[in-house]
DNA sequence: AGCGTTCTACCCACTACTGGGTAGAGGCCC
DNA sequence: GGGCCTCTACCCAGTAGTGGGTAGAACGCT
């Protein structure tokens, strides 16, 4: 029986033999507690409505529905119910996606048995799990900003600030007491340096390395 | 002494209070070592170079420099040390700059022991750590992207992709096969539509909403 | 049938940006 | 002191985008 302190879990996954062995690790621990298992995303569901669990630990790669659409179904199926994908791999696409849709946490199917442990821990405790190479992959972002500086002057890094934040040469040129041929002229620089040619490209660029955020 | 298994962890904070607090709850558990403790950055990295440990845990607001630009510092210092931010704040800006210098987690000061212990355990382990309220943020883009569907048509939002990224007028009207002055009507109607007047604000909000990526 | 919306397309005058130059003043390095 | 870079600024001709219209064809809804 669950009792209070325990974490109530569902396994979703189309193959019985994965199934199985993550019911047979599980069970040997004493707290979790697996309270229904699937092959499909609709059973699953219909388990997850009734039982209400605490976790679903749901695999990315489902026939008919993919896992990443199930994410929003399992959602809507019980609210307070966390989903913690389970892949094969750590694909970038996969990750962000699962995060995005709602997903608390991402673990590879190779990690050993105590860190899939760990990971419903903190999931059902509130946080995010993310195994070791997915969060490689989420920080990519800042290694890209750490290997690669723009290599552009610090005042045209200042002018690309402005232009990505949708300010025109001459907006740019009133805001630093610039003749506005100044801006343009940084605005070819930037472009030669960068290799790119229109402002969607340095909008994008800025972004990506932080001089501006997207919201 | 530390042993084989032991988590080797350093605590950099300005208040004294927290520093002995933290150190007495790490205390009760075998397997946490604290290696070090300091009141500034400075002394901070000084011990983290001298005993590469497992974890920093990092305050979020120190004097001179900010906890932000410390974790640098620290992953600089030891590069196999992984940094765990403790902040009294849920802001976006503090998480999303914290991860993008390459902290493993961030916990608020107010959670309970036990989550503090199993946060370094994760962060040791490889694995990241947001507590509760601050995975909320980290998912809110998801939210936007649910609540707040960008008010165009299909058509539009096409048009809008091609835009962001960083394709002309004329590029679109030959991809699409229509007339150039198609496409600068549907820019129109898309920047009326959006409240925006600038190719950046619209690779902005396409970003934003998941139409193309900034990388 | 009548209405609203979307997608298509054009007109016009105007402004902004592009891409090719050149060039002087100041700073830094050797 | 000569060379290199940065920041500033201009010239010019050409192209692209803006912002204000209008409008027909196609579709769905009632």
């Amino acid at each position: 029986m669950k009792r209070k302190g325990d974490i109530s879990v569902i396994l979703v996954d189309n193959h019985p033999l994965v199934l199985e062995g993550l019911r047979a690790v599980l069970e040997t621990y004493e707290h979790i507690k697996v309270v229904g298992t699937a092959e499909a995303v609709q059973a699953g569901l219909d388990i997850s409505t009734r039982q209400s669990p605490d976790i679903v630990l749901l695999d990315i790669n489902m026939p008919q529905i993919s896992g990443i659409d199930a994410i929003e179904l399992f959602k809507g199926a019980a609210p307070s119910t966390k989903v913690l994908m389970l892949s094969m791999h750590d694909s970038r696409e996969y990750i962000s996606a699962s995060v995005l849709k709602g997903a608390s946490g991402y673990i590879l199917k190779d990690v050993p048995n105590e860190e899939i442990v760990r990971a419903i821990e903190t999931v059902a405790a509130g946080g995010t799990y993310f195994s070791t190479g997915v969060s490689e992959v989420l920080l990519q972002q800042r290694r890209k900003q750490d290997n690669d500086p723009l290599p552009i002057t610090a005042r045209e890094r200042e002018i690309l600030t402005h232009l990505a934040m949708g300010r025109s040469n001459r907006d740019i040129a009133g805001l630093l007491n610039l003749s506005v041929a100044t801006i343009e002229t940084h605005r070819k620089t930037i472009k030669r340096k960068l290799g790119v040619s229109t402002t969607a490209d340095l909008t994008r660029i800025a972004i990506e390395h932080g001089l501006t955020s997207a919201g």
